[in-house]
DNA sequence: GGCACTGATGCGCACATGCGCATGCGACCG
DNA sequence: CGGTCGCATGCGCATGTGCGCATCAGTGCC
């Protein structure tokens, strides 16, 4: 088991989180102060400040203080890539699931070419 | 906080293990049957068992009888292309601290042709 | 039919995690 | 200098997770 592959659950874990993903998803569209990520993930002020020192002890985030707010910024926007990745895979499988339970209507046939896995 | 965030993060979570991640790794060089994942996961068969089955609960793995052992395979590989490019951020992320940590000395420049990232 | 093999399952424990809550700490304002 | 705002931290509880261990279940061979 590589050394690597423990950082690579480390950081897997620390993005398990619904909170978290909102949170990292939230501050893709640009730095941000606490307050402010704790309205958009609709959590509480102290939660998302415990959430925040996770991603940060992750790597994930970075903090500076800009007078007496602190903004967080990603500090590795490439992780938000392979989150995309997945999120596509999950979007992709949620189109699969709903064509299979209602294949008599089909509503939005979205023609898929069968499972055709090009790499 | 969207639905397919709640999913990603059970992905994640499910992939937040290293022991899963090395099974996910051993099953990206073609199906497998559990002790073969156990002895190379350094594992026991009832903990590989058990992984597989929360891998397959997440929909990350498939299982099929092949007579009497059980072939499993990944069942999404663009999860792994993720999984590769996190690796390959954690990756540069090494490099980097090495590069801080020992700037002055440089005893093993070992000619590192970059992070190289497998297809 | 009995047996060996391969994998799955149930159980219990130790441990980590997430949350609310209250509070501490630093920075601007008047 | 006191007040207020913004954020971080400590605490305690409920919950979830991983693991070893023993055991059960399905399959093929003799």
């Amino acid at each position: 088991m590589d050394e690597i592959t423990t950082m690579q659950a480390e950081v897997l874990r620390t993005l398990a989180s619904p909170r978290r993903l909102a949170i990292l998803h939230s501050l893709a569209n640009g730095p941000c102060g606490v307050g402010q990520l704790a309205v958009a993930a609709g959590a509480s002020q102290p939660n998302v400040s415990q959430h925040l020192a996770v991603l940060r002890a992750a790597g994930l985030v970075e903090a500076e203080r800009d007078g007496r707010e602190v903004r967080y910024r990603l500090s590795d926007p490439d992780v938000m890539v392979a989150c995309g990745i997945m999120r596509t895979v999950l979007e992709r499988r949620l189109t699969r699931l709903a064509a299979l339970s209602n294949p008599t209507s089909t509503p939005t046939p979205a023609p898929q070419p069968m499972t055709e896995l090009p790499a």
